[in-house]
DNA sequence: CTGTATCCCTCCAGATACTG
DNA sequence: CAGTATCTGGAGGGATACAG
């Protein structure tokens, strides 16, 4: 009694990050020390949504369907794309032996998993700014 | 029948990513693209969660308070991450006319929920890591 | 077809100094 | 106390050429 709604939520949310913080602290590297920032970096840089919002779509893909798809990626980029979302088990790399080379692209459980929770956060976001109530 | 679970998965996966470009499509400005990676550009950055964590948790603060919690931030960069965030409606400035000034920050409506959204998204990460599921 | 190698250029974080 | 102004180095990303 005495203690409002809103103050349930201030004190929940700050628990929830005195609690994050304590673990994020006993696990961190020496230099790095938010882990989700390290992997949204990879996830949020130029091209990395389009590439796994195109493998969400399409299921699997091989390069040169990645790069007909994004429009406007030099292959240098799907290249270093690619290679950092594998580094970090987003996705997964298949190489056939044939000639010429083919080789497809796909989700991992984690990078499905991962797809899932961002676009939900998209999906609020576009109701929040559908609804005028951001910008 | 004959449609496994992980079908099922995959379908409602493609599905929202369809709905999600659909949405955004219609609503989208003239050259930004993606509504979230704009969004998260601003949030994800290399300062803003340090800002908005240290909000959540204490509540209001003032400018020297965050310069003196978020360690190795500089004066520069803190003002330039506070107006982003308050030119996106994150947090909030409250100036008062007194000599010497004094500015206190607090986290907007949206600014908690978001902030209560991007702390679950950590804390699954970090789960995810200790598990050994990633990395 | 699936990339790598190289060059180049822009943009941004950081340091420093200064101001109302 | 709460910022702004200015300079600079390095990283990220594009263009181009080339390779297995």
């Amino acid at each position: 009694m005495g203690v409002t709604k809103v103050d349930n939520q201030g004190l929940r949310l700050k628990n929830k990050v005195e609690d994050f913080f304590v673990r994020s602290m006993k696990n961190r590297k020496k230099k790095g020390f938010c882990i989700t920032k390290d992997l949204m970096a990879v996830l949020m840089d130029k091209w990395s949504l389009f590439v796994i919002y195109n493998l969400a779509y399409y299921g699997t893909l091989r390069f040169g369907e990645l790069q007909t798809n994004i429009r406007g990626i030099s292959s240098r980029m799907l290249s270093v794309t690619l290679k950092k979302l594998e580094s970090h088990k987003v996705i997964h790399r298949k190489v056939y032996a044939v000639v010429p080379p083919k080789v497809e692209y796909k989700l991992t459980e984690f990078g499905t998993q991962f797809t899932e929770k961002t676009i939900d956060l998209n999906r609020w976001f576009l109701d929040k700014y559908l609804l005028k109530e951001i910008k």
